[in-house]
DNA sequence: CATGAATGAGCCTTCATTCAT
DNA sequence: CATGAATGAAGGCTCATTCAT
């Protein structure tokens, strides 16, 4: 139990069917995905993943579980230090947009499914993902709204705003939308520059 | 068969296994909804169903084409016409929020999950609901960027941006977000507002 | 009831159901047929099939009974008066062949499997089909074999051989021999000389 | 999976699941045997059956299987070898009418039920039994016909005719004629007879 | 710990039959 | 008599989960 090298392989062994979990749902989906598709994947028998999770939707909670660490690492405090508004509103859109835009949006896309759909996921990814990221971005304008006298209600519906958006451009852009994949690489500054100049033409 | 009357009677029915079919999605999901859930719903037999829609997928599907109506209603295009471009925005956005964030919510977040999932929902998704929205909205702003001198292509982002906008923000609300529960009915001026004007200090 | 036109509309539509289930059986087979495709193809709905046959299995036995007298009909006692005994025996033996391997064969094909597997269909197909042949051929050989002073024993036999060879030749043409499909129209020359001189040399 | 012992053990259970599938189609016929009763003759699972075959029809096609093999197993080539003429016939004759008349004509009678009507059946039972069976037979002839001088398309027909006669007798069999139950024992004797001398008055 | 055969509840769907109109 | 919508029992099959080895 507590032998150190037994819990590396132990561990090691979780992963690898964490990772065929993640791969075979990504690339069929929850629901039509079988625990043998996933032992199979894993090289592993059908019991086995039974040693190591509860049952199927304890894979896809752990699956969460990972999705977590990976935005809460994506972000690095440090470097949103010194920035401008503009820069740190870039940042902060670029930062998601990257983290589950690129390759691991296959998977975001069955978990948001299942988020939807499923109370237990509903409440983890609140929690872990949504909670967090509201936070971190009220904590950002709130210091930036107080100099301006804005009351802090402002601040928590623009954060609600941005993040809206992120989610509904990862959305959309899941949805297969041409528009966006060709020019998702310039997608943090547009935003950037929309969110804080506006469209309008103030001086006419 | 052509008889006025008896059509009528089948189309009630119709709808009423639809209702009953939407009740029954929406309280506990596509996958976890049986045929028999539905018909018990609906106060008919298991087989009954199936003189009305080819099999379940279909049922979603009807359920989806009924949001198209829907959302197609919504929209009243005169109402549109002699609104500034505050006005128009505004408009723009609270039509959607409110077609869809109401009580269609529970509907849309079944419809969503599964048309995040599954090729054939996707593709009508994007046929009935994205590519209509898109193209009213990239109308809406040619004009008015056709005047300001901007290229088409700013046009097309800034569409899909709004437009993730209003997506991501019934996502979060469907996820249970408070704020936005508590201050639904604000959005769309503060929306205006944002999109419009920008958080930025263009004065300093 | 008694009104003699009614009964000849009644007995039109009768033969109407039964020709639409002998062509669908036919075509698909008894277990793959279903009383939605008779209807159809008989051009009624599906409840007035019941007005005419108790169910199912009740109109097959009608083909039977159709086939029945379609085989009767063909076989002229008169025409085999003054025949000699091998003009008997090809007599005896085209009829059968041509009567169940023509056009009727896809029918006979159908029935015959399902007289092997159903108790009431094997009854009646032995009352109505195959006793009546043996009979008819005992009858036949009967007198022949008194003459040659044999026991009436191996005319029972004789009779059945003669018979399985006709039955099986069909069901080997059903089951697509080529070499029969092309011979078909020599068979009765053919097996009559078998049946007659044997292929023995019996002189040396 | 190479483990001699298990894989002893799992063509036993696949044993066990094809006699209850035999049992219970000789029983009740194809169509009206359910998964179910096949479980409950074998004492499995209904579940377990998908284990082993990958269907319904597969269970058929299995017996098929079967019954090749037991068709092959009792035709000894070397048995054949010094027999004239009569012998042959006889042998010939014997051994189908014995490995299929016996207790397999219960299962057969089932087996040649589906053949009729379901295409996959019949092709495989042309391929297995009856073009095995066309085959041998010409070739025993086909010797004894060179040496008579008489066309091969004779030998064919001879070889059809009495492969016909065999098929057909089981039919008549099935179907429970009682004059051939009582002689069955008989008939190899008889038909060699038959099909070597005919019954013809060859001296008048 | 690992295996994978076995389980059996439960699902979607079909279709013969009925009966109100 | 004719209709055809409605019924609901039943069937084939899947798959998450267990447990003896």
């Amino acid at each position: 139990m507590s032998d150190p090298v037994q819990e590396q392989v132990l561990a090691a062994r979780r992963a690898q069917i964490l990772d065929a979990a993640a791969h075979t749902f990504a690339e069929k989906g929850y629901h039509l995905t079988t625990i043998k598709d996933i032992a199979r994947a894993a090289g592993v028998a059908d019991g086995t993943i039974y040693l190591y999770f509860a049952n199927k939707p304890a894979l896809l909670l752990a699956i969460l579980d990972r999705m977590t660490e990976a935005v809460r690492d994506s972000v690095d405090p440090a470097e949103l230090a010194d920035l401008d508004l503009r820069g740190l509103v870039r940042a902060t859109l670029g930062h998601p947009l990257r983290a589950l835009g690129g390759e691991h949006a296959e998977l975001f896309r069955v978990v948001l499914s299942e988020v939807m759909v499923n109370p237990v996921m509903r409440e983890q990814f609140s929690q872990r993902i949504l909670t967090p990221m509201s936070q971190g971005g009220e904590l950002i304008f709130q210091q930036w709204a107080a100099q301006r006298g804005l009351p802090p209600e402002r601040t928590r519906l623009l954060t609600r705003a941005i993040m809206g958006m992120i989610l509904g451009l990862i959305v959309e852009w899941i949805l297969g939308d041409e528009t966006l994949t060709t020019h998702w690489d310039e997608l943090p500054d547009f935003l950037a520059d929309l969110i804080i100049d506006g469209i309008g033409d103030t001086h006419s």
